[in-house]
DNA sequence: GTCTATAGTCTGATAGAC
DNA sequence: GTCTATCAGACTATAGAC
């Protein structure tokens, strides 16, 4: 196994969501393998590393996952699902407001990334390397939650809420910003994820043109 | 060699800067293993697809690198000399106020990472893959590039020309929507490297609670 | 410097007993 | 479902001729 000095995620707690049930060896095969992707990469990580890590025989991990690109496929679906449940949800929780729902999914989006920085990490990182089988209905999951911020970006430049120079700009400047948290953050610095997240909801707000919130309530 | 229907990097155009020689098998070896770097990743690349790729024997890759890391490194290396290089040189070339500075780094940053896409790309996801000794002097140069940034952000904020509520949530959030630009950013969009260049540096801008330049001259 | 050929190791995945 | 044992091929890197 590769030695190295820099860590490619700075967070180091498990985080699979709820959802995932990890009992057995199916359960600590998907959870060392988020481990063990998130570091040191899919093409980094040997099914042998994986094994040996989840205390799985090799031929116990195949009676559960057909290859091992379908564990990276499974981590990924689940990686798109959670945020997609997490930002619908925050959607509807908020008003009718542009600023409001951009705030929401901005906030949203940070503080998932916190959570499952692990997940964002290999969603992010290794998707590229999925066949395009495996790829297609995780790509469709990815269109349906990255639609959710283009939609309030347009609502909200229609309704003159927002003054942006540039709607796709904007939401590459923002999704940027929010994807690389969970490259970042890690529990032990000297911010909260609920901080991060209102920071970076007041940067979007900004980076669209909306005026900033004059109180709590919107 | 892997069929994927996603590519991790937009851009298609090689990009490696003026000052790397490119001559010889040792230079097609270079610029070839930029391009399988970027889109198939460190470990995704084998040394026999790259030689292929290159025209190159493998015996004559090693007669020119000692390792296959090596390679990675050298590439690594010259992405983070080309943007420090640019960096300082913006900076050396804009007047004394903070925002023009910020404005001056933010646009370099991002026009350096649409012209050398693919070198940023490999920099910032393949950096992880290299053992200590390799990322060491790599690892100087990096937090070198990076201080240019911090030191302005944080002039700017002494001299109360920047109303940041954290200068380092601030720098993650303008460097982290930079870096992105190199995954997304292809000549065949519908923006210019100095269109995006100069939304990107009014977002950083506003970020920072910088008043918005009330001219083109600073 | 470049070639042909291959050493030695590790890879993803499987066969077959229990 | 889980085990032991292993296949067939791909991998990085090298030896040695020219």
């Amino acid at each position: 196994m590769r030695k190295t000095s820099h860590r490619r995620i700075a967070a180091t707690a498990t985080a699979l969501p709820p959802q995932a049930k990890l009992k057995g060896a199916r359960g600590r095969a998907l959870d060392t393998a988020l481990h063990l992707f998130a570091e040191k990469g899919f093409g980094g990580t040997s099914v042998r590393d994986l094994c040996q890590a989840a205390n799985v025989q090799p031929a116990t991990l195949y009676a559960h996952f057909p290859t091992k690109e379908h564990v990276l496929a499974e981590l990924i679906t689940l990686a798109y699902e959670e945020l997609y449940r997490a930002l619908r949800s925050s959607l509807l929780e908020s008003s009718s407001d542009p600023e409001a729902q951009l705030r929401a999914l901005v906030k949203t989006h940070v503080l998932s990334h916190c959570e499952y920085s692990m997940l964002a990490v290999v969603a992010s990182a290794e998707l590229h390397m999925l066949s395009a089988d495996l790829m297609a209905p995780i790509l469709t999951l990815k269109t349906q939650a990255e639609g959710l911020l283009i939609e309030v970006l347009e609502r909200g430049a229609e309704k003159k809420r927002f003054a942006m120079d540039d709607a796709l700009l904007a939401l590459k400047a923002i999704s940027g910003m929010g994807l690389r948290v969970a490259f970042w953050y890690a529990p032990d610095i000297n911010k909260t994820p609920e901080q991060i997240a209102d920071s970076f909801a007041n940067y979007a707000c900004r980076i669209v043109g909306a005026a900033a919130a004059p109180n709590d309530s919107q």
